[in-house]
DNA sequence: GTCTATATGCGGATAGAC
DNA sequence: GTCTATCCGCATATAGAC
């Protein structure tokens, strides 16, 4: 429940994010993102049209941070390699997952163009910009491909530590890339 | 729709298999599991308890073919870097993801201690099997780190092929990781 | 802007007839 | 073994009062 110095529509889209993360949109109801917002059904049907309109406006703002928090990276300062290595063991929330990854898992997302369109962008500009900093490193490897090495092995890493109840895998499967992506 | 020339029960295992592939546990109701077996509730409920051991039964069939898929590349003639490429380029249907990978993001597959199980099992073992024959293989990486990574990229390279509507990033995601072993 | 009332259908089963 | 009837609550809104 997030506090009430803040206004219903903001509490309403948060609450979304934290559900859509959590339970994925089809495991998401409004009344429970109503109860999280601490808000009324009136409420929530008088600033957004649905459960959709709601979930698009949560899924764009994701997208949007999760970008921004990537782009830190990769412009900071470092070689390439040491601009991907940063990226790759920065701090993450390994047991909850990536809240854009997950979505592709989900019916009702995939299913919708427009709910689906920010993901598809999100995880395509992540390739396009990994790519030209592998590029960078001179390698005569294909860039685009190794990018999507790197953003395949986050994505499934995940998928391992979920799996298994610990970020372990996670962080063995980053491992075993740099090593791959240095000696 | 499974022909009518198999049994209710099979066919109600075969139905929900389907569904917790395409729709996932949270998104899939005994009304359409019984809908695409062509029976009734009655007949559901005479076999199984209810949907959660009829996802149970689902899942541990599904894990079982899955391992045994594998371990036909794994145990095949070829060098342990000629296996591993193998299996990594054996044939999939990429957009559909992977069945039991999916099923971590779906949070009451991942709170039911048996429903979770199989799945923990068969992704352990897949690194485990793996990491025995990247050790094979004579490397001076760490064989549980680099199978963690085979496997996440497999894992992964489904997300972004989901995700753009596209095989395309999953077999560059599998292209990157050979080019990294091999080179 | 938010509340309460109301609506239709689905989710996930139980009960008992045939 | 399968069918039909019935149940309670949730999903996803819409309507109108305050």
């Amino acid at each position: 429940m997030y506090s009430a110095g803040v206004n219903a529509a903001e509490r309403l889209i948060e609450s979304t994010r934290d559900l859509l993360w959590e339970r994925g949109y089809v495991g998401t109801s409004p009344k429970a993102i109503q109860q999280r917002a601490g808000s009324g059904q009136g409420s929530m049907y008088h600033h957004f049209s649905g459960k959709q309109e709601l979930a698009l406006t949560a899924i764009r703002r994701t997208a949007e941070e999760m970008r921004a928090r990537a782009e830190e990276q990769f412009s900071g300062p470092g070689t390439p390699i040491e601009r991907i290595t940063a990226y790759l063991r920065r701090e993450r929330d390994v047991l909850k997952g990536c809240p854009i990854g997950r979505l592709t898992q989900d019916p009702d997302v995939m299913a919708d163009p427009l709910l689906r369109a920010p993901v598809d962008e999100t995880l395509g500009w992540l390739r396009g910009r990994l790519a030209g900093i592998v590029a960078e490193t001179g390698t005569k490897l294909d860039p685009q491909a190794v990018a999507a090495t790197i953003v395949a092995t986050l994505q499934g890493g995940y998928v391992l530590a979920r799996a298994a109840g610990s970020p372990a895998p996670f962080d063995q499967a980053v491992s075993g890339l740099l090593s791959l992506l240095t000696d």
